[in-house]
DNA sequence: CATGGCCGTGTAATCGATTACCTGTCCCCG
DNA sequence: CGGGGACAGGTAATCGATTACACGGCCATG
């Protein structure tokens, strides 16, 4: 492959006028068209890798996710990508598969690559890497979830409004005994989802007792499943269930049909994270909506303020909640209607 | 942040044995446990940056697809990510949003930062740059979908035998009038598992007529509605239908209810592509399931073959017929009996 | 006791760009 | 007509690693 060694001979001039012509510097119209012209007849291309070592800058961005199969993530990362290519960056995603050792693993290669920033949806609690990429100086946005002790701008949906007209819509439809699944107590963002809904239903005098709030350390499926079996299994179980990560909402939909149960009839159910197979699913399944694409360009927004070096400030933007007919009344839908 | 002329000094001794310290050449204990205390007192890490530059290698490799929340591809992308970390390697995704021009873009992206190797799930046709991937001499893998003209190993999944099955189901169910909603004529793969289709229905004794053929360039749920739309206006519409995509299945099965109509009473549907929340639809989709996972691993070994200087063959998994009850009878599955 | 080989380590070239600094030309103006 | 400023473009240092080659010390062997 061509370096600038060989565009400079063949053009006649050095090294340097051939950087010069590259990054529109000074030199004159005749070299210049020189110089592109063995370019173009070498079909140069810069080593890039050679460029970042003496720049020190190699225009890549990290995007640590906790799960790229949860498609909320999925549609995360697919915002964050395009904004940052539409910037001239370019993004390398990991992803930590739920597990912080896995999240330390790539965040540390990420580092050693030397991106210009680093973007962390954090899995679980406590990760020391993440003080480490802090102390390294290397520009830090956090997004969708918040990591105490940690000094960087949080990119991340506000639920406050949506779990305020949630809690409104269940009571108007007379569902007086909600429950919760959840992420186990300490990850920051449930704990905050689970008070935010707490406080929404109090206004309507609706309790939220200990018992009905379920939590399990498994994300996926599985754990909403297993959940839901425990909150099925009280002696007073359910009228009402929201979960707070979609594909845990997903397994409590396969407990419930798995019981020959039916959804909203006998238990109406809420996903947090609307994803689009939700209009799909039996039934459509209310949810709360945040704003994926919107938080994934803030995000690199976020952080392109800090690599330039200014600072950047938290982003708070608001969820809404999506109407379907998991909770016993949804909008005319043109489906059908059984 | 430290470099290993730092490590040198602090340790006492030249660069060159800190180099071969940690590439573990020659050095004597001794001096072994000096570098070792020096790399750690400093928390030094390896520039991979100067160290690609010299090496030429980046332990990178680039993955182009076609269409990041397509949940087929993002399967496909964990699973290549995990096999190439599993490996040592860094992934970069690229997503072409089905277009040619970005895939080529992104390609060129690639190529520039020198990866080791790259996989391209090809959008659409006709791509300049596949050309010159192979006249750069990057090793590459074509990943679910074959180029014509490009002289790289591809892995893929076998249709044959589960349209064969699916064939043999439609028919004992009595679906006489099949349809196919595809990707444009040209697409290679669209193409080959719509003849294999109409070849296994055809032992059968029953005919695909080209009426019966749909197809979108748009191959996301809007282009799967409009198609099925025309199929459902025909003078004799089809009581079965296989989109070769799973958003074109689900934008089929937007407009059968919008219609009013129920799967699969009125038509039945299946999906190539098994993706998790087929199970969890109304009713739950029959699919064609490629063997998702295998495809990304072997697509890995390919790659590392040809960096390593091998050749690589080309890989055919062979992809099954998943029964669930989108065609009038599925296996007895724990769902509300309705 | 001299010589040769081996082993551990240092010196310096190298990868391919960017860029500070210097040189040489040309032009303008006093 | 000479001096200075502007400007094009060359020379070489630099980024941080790897690695070919050289060197010196030690041991073994003749």
């Amino acid at each position: 492959m061509a370096n600038i060694k060989d565009v400079a001979e063949r053009a006649g001039v050095s090294v340097a006028t051939v950087s010069r012509v590259l990054n529109g510097r000074s030199p004159v119209a005749e070299t210049r068209e020189r110089v592109l012209a063995a370019v173009h007849e070498l079909g140069y291309r810069p080593n890039v890798v050679a460029r970042s070592l003496r720049t020190a800058r190699t225009r890549t961005l990290g995007l640590v996710i906790s799960d790229l199969r949860n498609p909320f993530f999925t549609e995360l990362a697919d915002a964050v990508e395009q904004e940052a290519r539409r910037l001239g960056y370019s993004l390398i995603i990991g992803n930590a598969g739920e597990s912080p050792q896995q999240q330390d693993d790539y965040i540390r290669t990420l580092l050693d690559r030397r991106i210009d920033g680093l973007m962390v949806s954090s899995a679980g609690t406590g990760s020391e890497m993440l003080g480490e990429v802090v102390a390294s100086d290397t520009p830090l946005v956090l997004l969708d979830r918040t990591v105490p002790g940690i000094a960087a701008p949080c990119v991340r949906a506000a639920g406050g409004a949506a779990l305020t007209d949630l809690a409104a819509h269940l009571a108007a439809l007379g569902r007086h005994r909600p429950a919760v699944i959840v992420a186990p107590a300490g990850t920051p963002i449930g704990d905050e989802r689970l008070e935010l809904f707490a406080t929404a239903l109090a206004t309507h005098g609706i309790a939220l007792p200990a018992e009905r709030i379920g939590s399990s350390p498994d994300l996926g499926p599985g754990g909403g499943r297993r959940v839901m079996r425990e909150l099925l299994d009280l002696p007073e179980p359910p009228d009402a269930v929201l979960a707070t990560d979609n594909l845990m909402a997903l397994g409590a939909l396969d407990e419930v049909r798995a019981r020959g149960l039916r959804v909203p009839d006998d238990v109406a159910l809420v996903a947090f994270d609307d994803v689009p197979w939700f209009a799909h699913t039996d039934p459509p399944l209310t949810a709360i909506a945040q704003p994926t694409r919107d938080l994934g360009r803030a995000a690199v927004h976020a952080l392109l303020e800090r690599i330039e070096g200014r600072p950047a400030d938290s982003v708070l933007l608001p969820a809404r909640l999506v109407v379907r007919r998991s909770c016993g009344e949804g909008p005319t839908h043109p489906g059908p209607s059984h």
